[in-house]
DNA sequence: GAGCTATAGTTACATTTGCAACCGTTGATA
DNA sequence: TATCAACGGTTGCAAATGTAACTATAGCTC
């Protein structure tokens, strides 16, 4: 540890972005290729709610590990396209409820395809024990960072 | 390949993402906090001139995987601040020649060693072989991405 | 060398993003 | 119950970013 290096290249965040961009990039891509007008932070919101319906904007944000600002405004996009719908909580009135419409969901069913389409694409050919010990690595990278 | 799953918690793309924004965010963090008023971008463009001295700007936007445009701002602010010098190559007129000052060889080792340290930080206490194992895998997924 | 296409870099514009300040609600404490 | 700090969400603003259009140079083909 702390051999002499410094060459950026050889740095260990360098492959893990440049491979977040690919991805995303390729989601944006894909996204566009399939006719949906969303950004890819829309998709992944909608597509999140698949199994976390009735989150408020604070665990949205929480979980996408994005301001909250941005939140609103993915939803303020996502609601006036009639694909998800704030409820006002009744136990605390702060708290916006986000629940997928059934046009939403029918979305989210074909947004689910696609993700899974490029998650497929991205580990096509891979060991999945050396996938199962990249994504440990990358969970204790995370830790080591303090999140 | 290809289970029901439908959980974006579980997507590849996710991990990856995710950690890269902890490094991202971290790398930000200690810049403000080492008194650098150079934001994440700038930082990586400056540390990677100390190994590609002399990179025109086309190979620094595919380096690092960004817009040119972005690469053009980011220049801007770095020679503003005599830390890059923009040099036309003689060859071939259009190009310009990004040269380290002494002043940004300078600051370039003191990146450097914030770099090494979130490196080091990052990867603190992993297996060697398993983080080769995750770049490996990550080198893997962008050839797979199809860049 | 005239005309064409491709490339390096810049500029203008629209979009996205985060930060800070703000409002309304909640819950703890006096 | 009055006060105050904390929290969820929104808005305004400034900075960062990508796309498209543009300029200037290079190189190919006739």
């Amino acid at each position: 540890m702390g051999e002499q290096r410094s060459d950026y290249q050889e740095f260990f965040g360098k492959h893990v972005g440049f491979t977040a961009k690919c991805i995303r990039d390729r989601l944006r891509h894909e996204l566009g290729r399939a006719g949906h007008k969303l950004s890819a932070e829309q998709a992944i919101v909608l597509v999140n709610l698949w199994h976390h319906d009735g989150s408020n904007q604070q665990m949205i944000s929480d979980f996408l590990g994005r301001d909250k600002t941005s939140t609103t405004r993915w939803l303020d996009v996502l609601e006036k396209r009639n694909l998800v719908l704030r409820v006002t909580s009744k136990e605390d009135r702060r708290q916006n409820m986000i629940y997928a419409t059934n046009e939403g969901k029918q979305l989210c069913e074909s947004l689910l395809v696609v993700f899974q389409k490029i998650h497929d694409t991205a580990l096509n050919g891979i060991d999945s024990e050396e996938v199962a010990i990249c994504q440990d690595v990358l969970r204790r990278v995370r830790e080591n960072m303090g999140e």
